[in-house]
DNA sequence: CTATATTGCGCAAACGTTTTATCAATATTG
DNA sequence: CAATATTGATAAAACGTTTGCGCAATATAG
């Protein structure tokens, strides 16, 4: 009798023990497994294996497993991936760093970038090194200590040793539109020789001869690329180079309006521009209308990079289309391919060509 | 004798002991708070302190700090945000959702959001809901998971649950661009309104009565503030409403192009268009030039949404500008103060005014 | 010389998961 | 009926931090 008061008693405290404890999780905001496994009388592992759909490779009743997964909406219950990261040495995040999110260029990539994360479960966090090498640097650090799985990245392509070591440190990479060619990684670029070609040519063939060329940051592969583009086109066709002819130092838009005014204004007038970016293009295109200058009457313009307002200018652009779409598309696809271990022999570089897209802003000279 | 040998190598071995794990830590790629407590001698709390600045604050020797620091230098050392993450409640992230990144709109306000953030130690979690409430749900859905410490979202804006109940989790959200009148949440909002109103009076002080507005996606804020400018307009000047000059049903270039169309071919033809957003102009313009229009000579046109590109337009385009700069910076600006508790009281509403950018799309009538 | 204050640091728990190893209870086999 | 196999689960460690509490050793005060 005494000891079954006992032992009931014992009962009694243990189940009310239990139901304070049910209680205070319950109250709290966020269920966790734990709350889970209380309130289903179950092992947080029993939990856990459920949740991750192991339930039939660990023999988990039907009946229990019914009941966690009701448990786990009835409760709302949402995982905390930061533990789950924590532990399993995965974050499903991939970082990207773009030059400038507000250039539609870098932001039509990194829309496919993101869309095609979010298909394969991962998330982006987002960087923007505003051109600058220091702030890139910063960007993958942070992107280091946030542990990201993979990283996409669009250079400023002026130093390269900090994006070496995230390699290193065994973390894919993939490079994308500006390239280091000693850097042995995967990236995925346009066409910019060609594509630079192919606007010479048209000019070449509509009867230019002089043709400047406002370029970008040098010493990067874009630049480079395109400016041996406009050499060999030069070259190709027996046309001496006028060095005057080649101004510009950035991507940027003052960098065209500059870049245009000198050589609108210059000793010998060019007949043509390329223009080395859509930033640059839309710069000479100011200084071309402050200068109450017409195209492709008093000037001819082909803009690398397509915009869509270019139909609609005074006189529609000419322009070297980039297909951002696969730019983005590929590069995701690269890096979640090298995520899932398909890394196939070596580092990929992928060139994707570019397209002229003719319009009305190269005048047929004679 | 025997007793000293003994003791000896005891010492010795756990030297040995000490040694090997040091080795075997120090060889592993990641160096922990706990490989550099155990080359300083010191525990793992020591060294945590000293990394996170409470050296003072806990009285550690200041050699012990800088033998702490020389090795984290010299180990290369990167904190586990995650693990920090996981025991502090505190991400220093920020969860981003926009319509669509690619639309230059989105994308700028993302830049300062983005720039803003990482000053303040943030990064930013990118998502495209792809004006797709379901997509919208999803990522506020991930970005719980992931454990954000706020958001910032520009809604799709059709749906407002769960954007509710991310807030009802106390989590701090601030709604921009697209808002919610009946949702306590802090916003910031181009003035909608007086932008249309703006537009339309200069449409009628140019003599225009036959003003037609393709709008964007009904019953979200931003179009409904438009759409009643456009209405109001009319009553104050006692100009009678043609209902068939409302057309379009969301804010893509398509639509703009489709409500165009339907606009120039009715059977009568307005002498001016309002295009509700930047992509529904530029839809306009592509149907205007189909359709063998000049503008404003044929039809007048005021953008919604200032583009770089307007100024060269073959006739540059009246625009309603937003400031697209602002409403990124006041968006993080209020969502950090929230996050750092200055949580005034009430939620704010901020309305950031917009400005007419007149040029040559308009018309004078007689 | 004792009592108290200060200096300098460490123990261990906690955050929310996943996973390895283990085990009791039941069912099946020989 | 004993031996073995299967079923259905659990305990505990681990991931890399932060932090409340505690404590020994030294310095200072009375």
């Amino acid at each position: 009798m005494y000891l079954t008061n006992i032992k009931i008693s014992a009962i009694l405290e243990q189940t009310i023990e239990h139901i304070e404890k049910i209680k205070k999780m319950t109250a709290s905001q966020k269920p966790t497994i734990k709350v889970i496994a209380e309130r289903a009388g179950v092992s947080v592992t029993t939990v856990s294996r459920v949740l991750s759909g192991q339930g039939k490779k660990y023999r988990i009743s039907s009946k229990t497993e019914d009941l966690v997964t009701r448990l786990t909406n009835e409760l709302n219950y949402e995982p905390n991936i930061l533990a789950r990261s924590l532990r399993t040495k995965q974050t499903f995040t991939i970082g990207m760093i773009v030059p400038d999110i507000s250039n539609p260029f870098f932001a039509s990539i990194a829309r496919y970038v993101e869309t095609e994360s979010r298909k394969a479960g991962y998330s982006v966090i987002l960087c923007d090194s505003q051109e600058d090498t220091i702030l890139e640097r910063e960007s993958i650090k942070v992107l280091r200590m946030r542990k990201v799985d993979g990283m996409i990245i669009c250079p400023v392509g002026k130093e390269l040793k900090h994006i070496l070591d995230v390699s290193k440190a065994n973390r894919p990479v993939i490079i994308v539109d500006r390239y280091f060619p000693t850097l042995d990684l995967s990236c995925v670029l346009s066409d910019n020789y060609n594509g630079a070609m192919n606007a010479m040519n048209h000019f070449i063939e509509k009867g230019h001869r002089k043709i400047a060329f406002i370029q970008g940051l040098s010493n990067t592969s874009v630049n480079e690329e395109r400016l041996k583009g406009y050499f060999d086109a030069h070259e190709k066709n027996n046309i001496p180079i006028n060095e005057s002819f080649i101004v510009g130092e950035d991507f940027g838009e003052e960098n065209g309006y500059i870049g245009a005014k000198i050589l609108l204004n210059g000793s010998e007038r060019p007949t043509a521009i390329l223009g080395g970016s859509n930033l640059i293009s839309l710069g000479a295109l100011r200084a071309i209308s402050e200068e109450h200058l017409s195209i492709p009457d008093d000037i001819s313009l082909i803009a690398f990079d397509d915009q869509p307002y270019y139909d609609y200018l005074s006189s529609p652009i000419t322009s070297i289309r980039q297909k951002k779409e696969e730019l983005g598309k590929i590069s995701i696809a690269l890096l979640l391919s090298e995520l899932n271990g398909n890394n196939l022999p070596g580092k990929k570089k992928i060139i994707v060509p570019t397209e002229l897209i003719v319009r009305r802003s190269v005048k047929q000279l004679n």
